[in-house]
RNA sequence: GGGGAAUUAGCUCAGCUGGUAGAGCGCUGCGAUCGCACCGCAGAGGUCAGGGGUUCGAGUCCCCUAUUCUCCA
């Protein structure tokens, strides 16, 4: 990028000659610096963590904090890594400030009860000024208000002015991660722009002048819940140094968006619009930051695996791809965009995120259709609104604001410049007062849920080692009882009808995950050598609680204590039925691969005795042709008889040999790769045949969409497929009777009698109401005149029964008599819908206009008639329906309008 | 997890306070034209998402379910 005048003498301070650090060099250079240092530099984690708690990964240290916190085993003694992570909670400041982002990158040392304090802090002086050259006269130090030891260190050993050390407070300088636990005193490194000011009353809040961008967090103590502070046995060290930040103070530029971390997409988006950065206005210049902002998260995003949707980490995807099209629109790009700065942020962060590049097709992919989802969004809701002000109000309320805003998506401030653009304006207190409302409520609901509750079996599971797995091999073997909890407690034993959750030191029985379904089998008394006392326990399924497996099973006979030796044995049928839907998923994935897009990924699965459920990211419905090749491909690799090869290898072998992993999810550093030889290579847990040949058959049974963009396969192999056929059979065997009708023949036969019964439908209809108007029109000749006065020409009351004829056929005859009469015609007919039911009767009342200037309305009149056969009505004065349940009371209530009608014309 | 909204013809949508389901586009046929586009006329096409309830009567009101959209957490 272009060398931008730095703003802050800092200048000065630059020696001809210095290097010039990207961004790439400056990550390089930190994680090098502690490779060197004896530690272990693992990948950045993705930013789905694992704990299913959290939504997003919001710092570097979060994919170590259950080793923090001693529910992991920590992966080496000191590690090191370049941590992607998102924040939004204030994400109306990205483009305001220099530093605020939705995505940054935090650079880390961490020691897992290693070094501590003292190394922490020379390292990361060391790293600061020798490393990064930053002159020891421009840093300020700040440090926990009671930590001594980490003042002494920084002036003693260091030989920091004293003066640039600045003692603060709990809010800032000292580390929770939560009411409880693991806490420490943090100690941070400060940029300073203006040395020049001197070193009298430094004020570290003034971020104009000074910057912070090393975090060191001295975890020393653990904190319980009357808030009493003991000092760990581990003491643990864990630091951030914000990427962008330390490229803004070495590339001297004013903001972190305009270091080569960012500024490219930002340049991107300006050539997209025809604008220039350096000639843009405040406005479009924030607008520009948050597009180059949230580029860079949504590209991230995505490559981990995210898709738009309405709930979770979908939802803030969704929110941050529309905040990048609004703000393209705010600085007049035109059309389509996305997809070119998603292609400009691939580019730009490919160096160090290679898995951008093999996800391009779908990250752009997943661009370019949320764009156009929410182009139809606004488009819906600009229409809504031209309604609004079609009815010229004097200004956009609250609520109508809102209710676009809620429940159709469209964003206040378009709002707001289209109500402008028509001279009006609109109420935003209203809007707020309406979006804290729905706030409230959302708290209130959530509060009922509480996370922090665990059941004993994870308290139990924590404290023991884990379960040694033997189930690849073995399907039979002893093992020992190594704790027994019943009813959410801890026990020394259970009786035969207990319900129990047993832990073995060692099983061949598959624990629940990767979406296979935990074994099922036996437990029993003894071993071979040694028959125990008649104990069985079977066992209905298996959890994995980290690596503790827990059998969950009932005491069918005897009774079983906590240390015993018993027999576990899994059901042979039921693992072979699991198998063979394991690998089959594999192949499913393959195929789908083939036939339908490379770009497929899964998206969820199970692997269950009867049936398979393969869940993966796809646009569109796969049709049924590409189905059909599928189940092909798929019986194919079965009879051509695989061997399958299972060996356990290098997480970074395993992926350069092309094995497929799933994103988001964090592997160790030895993982198992399941390979059909040709066919499929996946990181894989489970448990699978030997060879495709004993999968038999592959049938796939149903194919839907579970959310937008991901679609579900069904399917049954093995053993499975044989009831399922059974089944389906039986329906068809039982429609062949039902039609008397050979199977290849059902559908015919069905289509045509649908097409029957259509036709004599109608038929019947057209029939009833030919009939109903022929009736009708032989009643015309009954009407009554009814006179009023001797001059006057006479009204036509025509009352009569009609039979057998619904509600529409008889107000159609009664309007058409009513027009052969003319307009002081009153009709009125009645009848049985149904002859043979006397609980239906249908009434209808046709008055001409002559007859409503009297006064008589139909829907009125009607009304009355119907309430004597028990039912009611209504209708508009000239025609109204109405009916009845009382069909024997008909006569009298047809003879009763009759009068009426007498009576209120003749008047 | 909690709100709001939508679901009606192949597509885009009307359908006001319950009273025989409509429009535009598309489709088919006929007319007009040397032919096409345009145009004119006629026609086909809907268990109003599914289920339950209220009512004499429900596309319309109420409840449940499904799907989609959308906001909050």
């Amino acid at each position: 990028m272009a060398a931008r005048p730095p703003r802050t003498p800092a200048a000065d301070s630059v020696t001809p000659g210095e290097r010039h650090w990207t961004g790439d060099a400056i990550r390089e250079a930190f994680l090098s610096f502690y490779a060197a240092r004896d530690h272990v530099r693992l990948p950045s984690a993705s930013l789905v963590p694992e704990d299913p708690t959290v939504l997003l990964t919001i710092a570097g240290m979060l994919p170590f904090k259950p080793v923090f916190l001693g529910q992991a085993p920590r992966p080496a003694a000191r590690a090191t890594t370049s941590q992607k992570c998102i924040r939004t909670n204030d994400i109306e400041n990205v483009g305001r400030t220099a530093r605020h982002h939705t995505y940054f990158e935090m650079l880390g040392n961490f020691s897992f009860g290693d070094y501590f304090k003292a190394e922490a802090i020379r390292w990361a002086w060391e790293l600061s000024t020798e490393v990064f050259g930053l002159d020891p006269r421009q840093l300020v130090v700040s440090v926990f208000r009671d930590d001594d030891e980490a003042a002494n260190i920084w002036r003693e050993e260091i030989g920091v002015n004293p003066k640039r050390i600045i003692r603060m407070d709990e809010a800032d300088n000292f580390w929770v991660s939560g009411p409880t636990g693991p806490c420490g005193p943090c100690s941070e490194i400060y940029f300073d722009f203006q040395p020049e000011r001197g070193d009298e009353g430094l004020n570290l809040e003034d971020d104009s002048r000074f910057i912070e961008f090393y975090n060191l967090v001295f975890m020393e103590f653990n904190r319980d819940a009357e808030g009493n502070l003991t000092p760990l046995a581990h003491r643990n060290i864990d630091t951030g140094m914000g990427l962008e930040r330390m490229a803004q103070i070495l590339q001297r530029v004013p903001s972190n968006y305009e270091t080569d971390l960012i500024f490219p997409l930002i340049e991107t988006a300006a050539a997209l619009a025809g604008i220039t950065y350096d000639s843009a206005d405040a406005r479009r210049r924030t607008s520009l930051k948050v597009i180059g902002d949230h580029g860079r998260a949504v590209t991230q995003l995505i490559a981990d695996g995210v898709s738009a949707s309405n709930l979770g980490r979908g939802y803030i995807l969704r929110r941050l791809l529309r905040r990048v099209v609004r703000h393209g629109r705010l600085i007049g790009i035109e059309g389509s965009f996305l997809p070119r700065l998603g292609d400009a942020a691939i580019t730009l962060m490919r160096p160090a995120y290679p898995q951008l590049e093999e996800r391009r097709p779908a990250i752009l992919a997943e661009l370019e259709r949320e764009e156009e989802r929410f182009l139809a969004t606004l488009e819906r809701g600009e229409r809504l609104l031209a309604e609004v002000l079609a009815s010229q109000p004097r200004q956009i309320t609250g609520a109508q604001a809102f209710e676009l805003y809620d429940t159709y998506g469209f964003p206040l401030e378009l709002t707001e410049e289209i109500a402008e653009e028509h001279g009006l304006s609109v109420d935003v207190a209203g809007f707020e007062a309406a979006m804290e409302e729905q706030r409230q409520r959302a708290k209130a609901a959530a509060v009922s849920i509480d996370l922090t509750l665990q059941g004993a079996l994870a308290v139990v599971a924590a404290e023991l080692e884990g379960t040694v797995f033997t189930g690849y091999d073995a399907l039979e073997q002893p093992a020992c009882v190594v704790a027994l909890v019943t009813d959410g407690a801890s026990r020394e034993q259970a009786e035969a009808g207990d319900s129990v959750g047993i832990v073995l030191d060692s099983t061949p029985f598959y624990g629940e995950g990767g979406g296979q379904v935990g074994d099922r089998g036996v437990l029993s008394g003894g071993s071979a050598e040694t028959p125990g006392d008649g104990l069985i326990v079977s066992i209905e399924g298996v959890n994995r609680n980290r690596s503790v497996f827990v059998h969950n099973g009932r005491v069918e006979r005897g009774v079983l204590r906590l240390g015993d030796v018993v027999t576990a044995r899994v059901d042979r049928s039921c693992r072979r039925r699991a198998q063979a839907h394991h690998t089959a998923t594999h192949l499913l994935q393959a195929a789908l691969k083939l036939v339908v897009d490379p770009a497929i990924h899964q998206a969820g699965s199970l692997v269950d005795f009867d049936r398979l459920r393969f869940d993966f990211h796809c646009p569109r419905a796969v049709t049924v042709e590409e189905l059909r090749r599928v189940e092909e491909l798929i019986n194919g690799w079965i009879s051509d008889a695989h061997a399958l090869e299972v060996r356990e290898m290098a997480l970074e072998r395993a992926k350069a040999a092309g094995a497929v992993a799933m994103f988001g999810e964090k592997y160790t550093e030895v993982v198992r790769v399941v390979d059909v030889p040709g066919v499929s290579m996946e990181l894989c847990g489970g448990t699978h045949v030997a060879n495709t040949a004993e999968i038999g058959l592959f049938k796939i049974v149903a194919e839907s969409g579970v959310a937008a963009g991901i679609r579900r396969v069904e399917a049954v192999a093995g053993a499975a497929v044989l009831p399922y056929l059974n089944e389906r059979e039986g329906v068809v065997k039982a429609l062949a009777e039902r039609f008397k009708a050979q199977p290849a023949e059902i559908v015919e036969r069905v289509s045509s009698l649908q097409e029957e019964l259509k036709a004599s439908q109608k038929a019947l209809a057209a029939a009833r109401e030919e009939l109903a108007l022929s009736r009708a029109r032989a009643l015309a000749a009954t009407a009554e005149a009814v006179t009023a006065a001797p001059d006057e020409e006479p009204f036509r009351v025509l009352v009569a029964r009609l039979e057998g004829v619904e509600g529409g056929a008889l107000q159609t005859a009664a309007q058409e008599l009513a027009e052969r009469l003319g307009e002081r015609a009153a009709v009125v007919l009645g009848g049985l819908s149904d002859p043979g039911d006397p609980g239906k009767v249908h009434l209808v009342a046709a008055f001409g206009p002559a007859v409503i200037g009297r006064g008589l309305k139909a829907g009125a009149f009607i009304g009355a008639v119907a309430r004597m056969c028990g039912g009611g009505g209504g209708g508009r004065p000239n025609v109204a329906q109405a009916g009845g349940r009382n069909g024997a009371a008909l006569n009298d209530a047809l003879e009763q309008a009759r009068e009426d009608l007498r009576r209120g014309l003749n008047s």
